[in-house]
DNA sequence: TTTTATTTGAAATGTACGTTTCAAATGTAT
DNA sequence: ATACATTTGAAACGTACATTTCAAATAAAA
């Protein structure tokens, strides 16, 4: 509870929010940010307008927070899908095959949110890019972790640093993404997905 | 002339299509289709509301024919690059080099109008999904042929077959052009283009 | 110079947008 | 049961959108 230091307690919020924001993120998803319209939110949330704006403040906002619980969701299913592997570079393949399946049973091709929302406002609007560093920030660390380790085990080699190669990783997960929009065979997928990764061994 | 054949000749189109097509591409590059107004591109072209519908019909059917002279202008560029070379592996590394300069001199992060387009339209419109596959085929075969001679003059190898390294590629420039967006230092973009093309070797 | 098909400019069309407003409904704490 | 801060629903706000309209201007051909 949030509010039982105060006197009276009126009415509040009661809708799920991350249902909300998971509602709304597939509406951005799928149309973008500037083709999305509140009344195609206020139908996918089933909220009120009015409760919209006061929960989330704008548009923008609402799409900024969409981002977050995008990030926040798909940040776990990396690390699961990265814990899971019995070696570094298997863990980074086992990435692949995660966007695989996220775009193989993306029927719509809706692409990946943040990679979309790059190509869509990265030089449109600061709190957009902000975000999208910090994103980018995040999961290079993360990327160049694994790489560094596989190096440490000889699994991965040499050639470029750990930090090169989660750069590279990186961008070619940017190109996977998108690509992903226009391709969902998952054996043409895995194809590419292996030439990739072919690279580190 | 298109008209000699008849018996009136009137008042005729005046204005430098292909000068149009470009001021116009570059606001779609900058905002994307559906920021853009009509007002936006009456603005940049310096022609009237009456004169753009006249001569592209609608909107869309605008952004179609800038997508048509942006691909047409890089097909061009690109071609000129690739010839440049004294190998098939050196052809690919200018090719990144040239979409170095590009990203480098765009200062407005604006990213390929067909990265973005893919993005941020082809899950959306049947016209847009025609030209951006047919563009991924013609784009392909040309990378694949340059593997392919590399290959030949064992200066690729043939880890994967011309065809998978041709894919492999085109993922690798979307994401390229995606990340282009967000990064515009010259020696960071150099390394990550030389670990792409390292694969080859 | 006159004719004529086309282009041009400015205004108008109707729709849809993001956001605000506010009275009524709601539900917790008294 | 009552009080009341908040949420809700519906309507309204002003703006901006893509597109159309049409009289006036234009320039090639007669």
């Amino acid at each position: 509870m949030k509010r039982t230091f105060q006197i009276k307690m009126p009415k509040v919020e009661t809708f799920d929010k991350e249902l909300v924001l998971k509602r709304a993120s597939n509406v951005f998803n799928d149309k973008g940010f500037n083709a999305t319209s509140m009344q195609d939110l206020v139908d996918a949330t089933a909220l009120n307008r009015s409760s919209i704006y006061n929960s989330f403040g704008s548009k923008l906002d609402l799409f900024l927070e969409c981002l977050k619980s995008y990030q926040g969701i798909y940040t776990i299913k990396i690390s699961e899908t990265l814990h899971k592997a019995h070696s570094p570079l298997h863990a980074i393949e086992l990435l692949f095959e995660f966007y695989i399946n996220e775009i193989v049973e993306d029927k719509d091709n809706m692409g990946c949110l943040i990679t979309n929302c790059t190509s869509e406002m990265a030089n449109q609007d600061k709190s957009i890019v902000k975000f999208l560093t910090d994103n980018q920030r995040s999961f290079i660390a993360l990327l160049e972790e694994f790489v560094n380790k596989g190096q440490e085990e000889s699994i991965i080699n040499l050639k470029k640093t750990a930090n090169e190669y989660a750069w590279y990783l990186y961008t070619s997960i940017l190109g996977f993404r998108t690509i992903g929009i226009m391709i969902s065979d998952k054996k043409d997928l895995q194809g590419i997905a292996k030439t990739i990764t072919q690279t580190l061994i």
